[in-house]
DNA sequence: ACGTAAGACGTACGTTGTACGTACCGTGTC
DNA sequence: GACACGGTACGTACAACGTACGTCTTACGT
């Protein structure tokens, strides 16, 4: 009665595999947050002992540096290279902004674990494309992907929250605000309606505008 | 004969105090990374016993916020009200860079803390008060800093490595170039060249100027 | 001189990552 | 069909972790 458990399509329940780790680590991790991640708790998870874990993946930096692939591999990245190159960047950058609002406890994670599969490159690749269909040079392609990686990364860190220090504090603790003399910080003060409201759209649309907007401006030796 | 040690200027060492045990970790941290960061070890390092720094620090996360908030009291934020904007500009994001150069290890720490005293919002209210000097309104000035904040964090997250994806594999792996196929990664394999010689001063300042280029070339109420 | 509060310390508990040995189970090879 | 074998699941065990709790020493106000 049991034989035709066997069948073409194997329940994929019992079958642990490095995919299914990884998916609930990811998994834990947004409901909990990294800190609750631990090995016990995955097991938990997916029913199995701890010790099982261990056949699919060598160590816990392993698990994470596999949640970082799989949040990288999230990142979509259709380009369509007969649209103007302003908007290919666009496209890019906020291909970024999605992943990490997809998964924003993962953030940390993949900020600070390296991923050595080609998925780590494909960011890379598209952004050197567009820069070359823009006419730039090689070495300005290089600065201008590295440019664009920075600004896309740091929006979404203060977005996401990530970051939790700098301006982050402005909407979490409104009794501080009294504490602030004007005198100190007169601007911050002055500001703090602007700044306690976000509009996280506007704020990173701003910011990217403005890059691409200069890269525009930049001379180069073909244009469009 | 041991009178004498309570003068004026306490021998510093046998006085335990958040200040030292904040310092200590910090230099742990720089030294072995932030994942050998444990009580015991800052404990060890101070000569004193675990439990010891309890007296001084409620739990490890404090800690971590202590740590967090050193390093931001490390940003040198002189400022010359005199000076045109733009250099002011340049200033401030270059104040980030210096910081994330001395604790370069510590940046993830910085990163993923919150800092509660007014110390995080020192680099907002400079922000702020040079986008007002140069003339722009209250939300554009918001969008500035926030701006400008995403360039200097992420700008700063990719040289020092705290992000070791995206390109980073580039240096590190000169083996993992023979296996890239240039067919799925044109650009990247064109420009190896390029992107395995970091030099992350231009790399900065190229972004800076973009950034600041664009903000010169913005419309506003008054212009200097 | 004495009570009191603060700080340094030791012990102990629960949780973590993982090294190691064991038991099962499907797949060639005779 | 019997059998050895490689891969996988599992349980046990250990060192290191964060920290709650109780104790002891020490400095100070009275």
């Amino acid at each position: 009665m049991d034989g035709d458990v066997t069948s073409d399509t194997p329940a994929p329940r019992p079958v642990l595999t490095r995919a299914r780790i990884v998916q609930a680590a990811v998994g834990l991790i947004e409901r909990e947050g990294a800190d609750a991640l631990s090995m016990r708790r995955v097991a938990a998870e997916l029913g199995v002992a701890v010790m099982s874990l261990y056949n699919h993946v060598p160590n816990k930096g392993a698990l994470l540096e596999g949640v970082a692939e799989h949040v990288v591999a999230g990142l979509e990245l259709e380009d369509d290279p007969g649209e103007p190159w302003q908007d290919r960047a666009r496209a890019l950058v906020r291909a970024f902004r999605k992943v990490a609002h997809d998964y924003p406890r993962c953030m940390t994670i993949v900020l600070t674990h390296k991923i050595d599969t080609q998925l780590g490159l494909r960011p890379a690749e598209r952004a050197l494309a567009l820069a070359d269909a823009a006419g730039f040079d090689g070495p300005t392609s290089v600065r201008i992907m590295r440019a664009l990686m920075a600004y896309a990364l740091g929006a979404q860190l203060r977005e996401t929250g990530v970051v939790k220090t700098l301006d982050n504090l402005v909407e979490t603790q409104a009794e501080a605000w009294a504490k602030l003399d004007a005198a100190e910080f007169p601007h911050v003060v002055a500001l703090a309606p602007e700044l306690a409201s976000h509009d996280p759209e506007t704020d990173f649309e701003f910011g990217l505008d403005l890059l691409i907007g200069a890269l525009d401006a930049l001379p180069r030796a073909s244009r469009s």
